[in-house]
RNA sequence: GCCCCUAUAGCUCAGUUGGGAGAGCACCUGACUCUUAAUCAGGGUGUCCCAGGUUCGAGCCCUGGUGGGGGCACCA
């Protein structure tokens, strides 16, 4: 494999220097195009254009290549005799893959395709390796997600996905802006990983002589804001958890969090649906989208159902009045099959996304859930808490809740999940508490999996596809 | 961590029952003044993922490993 990599390699290698041999720069530097490639030229318009060569068509004293950049492409055509010596050598030793800049002026050819007609070129950039085939193009999972480059050339509608990607980004930035939320950057290196399940990566901090992690999740100190004042703030954030990789879980992900002071999590419905209704008209126009072959109607209101009703009609489950072990006891004994000693969350949304997407892919909040489950959430009475959880053709896209602020309350609260959680750095955050003891003001609080949206809004099956450099083992080395 | 699938040329892929490692594109040599998946003539460029094993003989069968994909588990 090397061998033969490095026969195609040793051919432009040669190119490379015989065109360095001729005095030719083969990385040249600055080039003023006239147009982009998609811009409108006409007949006759002397232009500067630049991009890759992707084709190349030689026909003895002529040649033709197709030209491309981010935008668009074009042909550009060659007369060897018109080009002169120089100029001609040096083309004869282009391949396709090479950055090129040329000038001059547009014509129609005999099939009516608009055509530079080449006065000067200037070689931008060598290209050593040979591309991926012009007509198939890359296939090979691994290599397009170990290689990304490659397949952003091959594959065009790679590039439009990460292009939808940065519009639903600036999109939302725009929405919650115009909604009064200020953006706020809390800190990804934190000496108490908190806010969310999940096993932290851990790091060091050489001065400080410290352990640090990297955040789970950037909820305890966005709670802290809201106890220093601001009212309504939102981080956009990469996270990091150190746990399973699969379609659904890269170990950094993105997600938004929106804190809104003197609302609760009714009011975190409504702002969730208003926003993804919001991004689906503005990004892809249509209330009603297919994902996965299944169809996913957004137009509100989206449906309601409380935990226990969605475990009474999915499983003949009554979960009311329950403790986490009798729950599991119910759950096995209506023939539901639970790992471990007892059933867990993450548990409990599996169950959930499943048995959802069968039924309802369209969007369905789940609400009121079992108040042990959640730590941070303001109980709605003993047994239940007020938090909802957001699911779509079977994947949990979004959690949010009242947030809990009675101090004392939340450091019991984490002192059983903490009894609960073991090792792992999982202490309860002090601070965090101490900040609540100072009076935090109430509030709803939203996760969303911006990931797992965008995954929704492409139709792809994996969240390596809507993430440029996904996670993968080391390869083998080069 | 467990289970299933998978790995052949730069790329996309074929490879029969265990018997000479192939095709298209790309690439190389030559021809060609409007082609566009250019065409024509010639050329195969390979650690069949790795390491063992069975066999007279392994791309193919067996064992172990590695990468990738999917599922399960884990993910207050």
């Amino acid at each position: 494999m090397t061998e033969i990599i490095s026969e195609m390699l040793q051919e432009r290698l040669k190119k490379l220097e015989e065109i360095k041999q001729a005095g030719i720069n083969p990385y040249g530097g600055k080039f003023l195009r006239s147009h982009a490639l998609d811009a409108k030229m006409e007949v006759g318009n002397r232009v500067s254009v630049a991009g890759r060569i992707k084709q190349l068509r030689g026909h003895g004293k002529t040649a033709f290549a197709d030209l491309k950049d981010e935008k668009g492409k074009i042909q550009i055509y060659v007369s060897f005799d018109s080009l002169g010596e120089e100029q001609g050598n040096l083309f004869r030793k282009l391949d396709i893959g090479d950055f090129l800049g040329v000038e001059g002026e547009i014509f129609l050819t005999r099939t009516g395709e608009m055509t530079v007609k080449v006065e000067k070129f200037t070689l931008l950039s060598k290209s050593l390796r040979p591309l991926p085939e012009k007509w198939k193009g890359l296939k090979d999972v691994e290599t397009r997600y170990r290689q990304r480059y490659l397949d952003l050339i091959s594959n065009e509608e790679v590039k439009e996905l990460f292009h939808l990607r940065s519009r639903l980004i600036r999109e939302l930035r725009e929405w919650l802006d115009k909604k009064g939320f200020l953006e706020v950057e809390t800190p990804i290196l934190q000496s108490v990983p908190g806010g969310a399940a999940g096993k932290p990566f851990k790091t060091y901090q050489d001065t400080l002589e410290m352990d640090l992690y990297l955040r789970i999740a950037p909820e305890l100190y966005l709670k802290r804001l809201l106890v220093g004042g601001f009212e309504k703030i939102y981080e956009l954030n990469r996270s990091f958890r150190n746990e399973g990789i699969s379609t659904r879980h890269n170990p950094e992900f993105t997600m938004l969090e929106v804190y809104e002071a003197y609302a609760d999590y009714e009011d975190m419905m409504n702002l969730v649906e208003e926003l993804i209704v919001h991004l689906a008209e503005k990004l892809l126009g249509k209330k009603k989208i297919v994902y996965q072959g299944k169809e996913v109607d957004l137009t509100p209101p989206w449906k309601r159902l409380t935990f226990r009703q969605a475990m009474q009609d999915l499983y003949g489950v009554d979960i009311e009045e329950e403790d986490i072990k009798k729950l599991t006891d119910k759950l096995r004994s209506a023939g539901i099959k639970v790992e471990g000693n007892e059933v867990t969350r993450t548990g409990l949304v599996r169950l959930l996304e499943r048995s959802l997407s069968a039924t309802s892919p369209s969007p369905t909040f789940i609400i009121d859930y079992p108040a042990f489950l959640c730590p941070l959430a303001k109980k709605k009475n003993e047994k239940v808490a007020e938090r909802f959880e957001l699911f779509v053709a079977g994947c949990e896209l979004a959690n949010a809740y009242s947030e809990l602020n009675d101090p004392l309350e939340q450091r019991e609260r984490l002192k059983i999940q903490k009894g609960e959680e073991g090792e792992d750095g999982h202490l309860p955050d002090e601070d965090f508490v101490r900040a609540l003891e100072y009076g935090m003001p109430p509030a709803g609080g939203l996760g969303l999996g911006i990931d797992r949206l965008i995954m929704l809004f492409t139709n792809s099956p994996s969240i390596r596809d809507v993430i440029l450099f996904p996670q993968l083992r080391q390869g083998k080395n080069l």
